[in-house]
RNA sequence: CGCGGGGUAGAGCAGUAGCAGCUCGCCAGGCCCAUAACCUGGAGGUCGUGGGUGCGAAUCCCACCCCCGCAACCA
């Protein structure tokens, strides 16, 4: 059996979850499902990055410790992805001691392997705020919260040599064998490398909210190379050698292009330093702007995720942020636009079209499934050929656009055969006409599942065909999986028109 | 010369050389099974500007203009 697993990165618990949160997620939670659908053993790993003095100042501005404040923090991410239908095997968090168990072993081969070593670290360090700020976060040249001039501090750290990693780094780029989609970033990163990068310092010593380093008395380990193993320590590296070798290499590690850097170069020298296996893809989509202007908290335009799931429910939710824009690039959002979407697609699509077939299998045949015919069973066995390939390349904004096809295809039979006068004039076109719809309706909740869960168990549901999750992905995508005879129900609307 | 993305119908986008497409919206018909849903047809584009290469360019090359993102922690 194949195995494939598939990560979000672990997203800071700093932050409240925000749409772009979801949309990395979501679309991690659609390839994950298709893969189990197709009968793979897959492993979905997404969770929290809880360390770094960020997260200890907002503690203490808070007024708690630290570990309450993630727990309470990392359980918003929890329970948003549980109302996104989110299928995640594990949910890895970086205080946990699975994850402390790997870190300590990982950054003790490094060390041992010889890829660690001592160096000094200097930055502008605010003895306000007791940690080194960034010359970003500067306004005017003060600690934008103490008003003071930061002073140029030393501090002894640990570095990895990455230098010494890149040059076999670029050719597994180049020959393939670590993949970095879309194309333009493969490019990209590798611009990056031949800029040539500097050694990058893997712990801190000013900092206090983080993982000891092994073998350093006052040394945590800086939060990025930390939050980078949560790949390896969330499948069992360091605490359950059995799990970890049988997912590790990660077939995808799928984020937003801004943290491409860590994922493409850093994690990658890191795992060659220790000897394991390199991921076999890394996949960058793009950003969203919101109705053209950049998501950001001062301009108050992040759209929140629970709010969106309130108004269109879930599946919605998932479909809509999905079909936005092409699957790895940026993309603008309008918030207006998701009703109208939601009617066209939607209510009037997928809902629409179960509804007309269904009730006319009422009326017409008394809900009984006709005699089996098979004038489509071509045009879809070369639908779902195109399906899988939009799987394979990533390309869930296609997947959505085959889904549409034949929903609109099957729409476009009905006009043709108008089953309402075969049922006054041509009993027997009418029964195959109603067999090819209802089954097209089948292919659709089928194909319709990954992103849309509930309401493909609905439609299943609708077709009396509950026990369809225990039949292989041939039986399932095979013509003809509706029997003769069989009964089906007439449904309630599955997207009720919203008005607007 | 910091890096990168983009400028195609009213809106949002696809399209890396061979009759310029999709969705929404708009207009006109049709249908009556369905969630006032569905189907058909139509209007609407000098593909940012100026050059170049080609039998042929939105698509390749050069120059320029404009928008946007990133540059150690907001997907």
């Amino acid at each position: 059996m194949n195995k494939f697993y598939i990560t979000t990165p672990i997203y800071y618990v700093n932050d409240k979850p925000h749409i772009g949160h979801a949309y990395t997620t979501i679309a991690a939670d659609v390839l994950a499902r298709f893969h189990r659908l197709k009968g793979e053993e897959v492993f979905f790993l997404t969770g929290t990055d809880e360390h770094g003095a960020k997260v200890a100042a907002s503690a203490e501005q808070a007024g708690k410790l630290p570990q309450d404040f993630c727990d309470e923090n990392s359980a918003k991410f929890q329970l948003i992805w549980d109302r996104l239908n989110i299928s995640n095997d594990h949910f890895i968090r970086t205080t946990s001691d699975q994850h402390k168990a790997g870190v300590e072993k990982f950054l003790t081969k490094l060390k041992e392997v010889g890829a660690v070593y001592e160096g000094d670290y200097s930055g502008l360090y605010c003895t306000g705020c007791e940690k080194f700020i960034t010359e970003k976060e500067l306004v005017n040249g003060l600690c934008p919260d103490h008003k003071k001039e930061p002073e140029v501090l030393k501090e002894k750290n640990y570095f990895f040599k990455l230098s010494d990693y890149l040059p076999k780094i670029a050719e597994l780029i180049n020959n393939g064998e670590l993949k970095i989609l879309p194309e333009n970033k493969k490019n990209e990163v590798l611009g990056l490398i031949k800029q040539g990068m500097d050694d990058f310092s893997i712990s801190r010593e000013s900092v206090k909210w983080g993982i000891k380093i092994p073998f350093s008395e006052n040394q945590v380990t800086y939060v990025w190379v930390e939050a980078l193993q949560n790949y390896i320590t969330g499948i069992g590296y360091g605490s359950d050698d059995k799990t970890f070798n049988k997912f590790w290499p990660a077939n995808i590690h799928l984020m937003a292009k801004d943290i491409i850097k860590f994922h493409a170069l850093y994690w990658p020298a890191m795992l060659l330093a220790a000897g394991l296996p390199l991921p076999e893809v890394v996949f960058a989509h793009g950003f969203f702007t919101i109705d053209g202007e950049k998501m950001s908290k001062s301009l108050g335009n992040v759209i929140d995720p629970d709010v969106l799931v309130d108004e269109f429910g879930s599946d919605a939710v998932r479909y809509l942020l999905l079909s936005q824009f092409p699957f790895g690039a940026d993309g603008d959002v309008k918030a207006g636009n998701f009703v109208i979407q939601y009617n066209s697609d939607l209510a009037n699509g997928i809902g629409n079209l179960t509804s007309r077939v269904l009730s006319m299998v009422e009326k017409y045949l008394d809900s009984i499934v006709p005699v089996k015919d098979f004038e489509f069973s071509d045009e879809v066995a070369g639908i779902w050929h195109q399906y899988e390939d939009a799987m394979k390349r990533f390309q869930i904004d296609d997947v959505i656009e085959i889904i549409r096809k034949l929903n609109s295809f099957a729409d476009g039979y009905v006009e043709r055969q108008k089953p309402w006068q075969l049922a006054k004039e041509d009993k027997d076109q009418l029964n195959k006409v109603l067999y090819n719809l209802l089954e097209s309706v089948r292919h659709l909740a089928l194909m319709v599942y990954p992103v849309m869960p509930e309401v493909s168990e609905k439609i299943f549901g609708y077709l009396n065909q509950a026990d369809w999750k225990n039949k292989s992905f041939k039986e399932l995508v095979d013509w003809g999986g509706l029997e003769s005879g069989q009964k089906v129900e007439k449904p309630q609307p599955l997207f009720p028109r919203l008005e607007k």
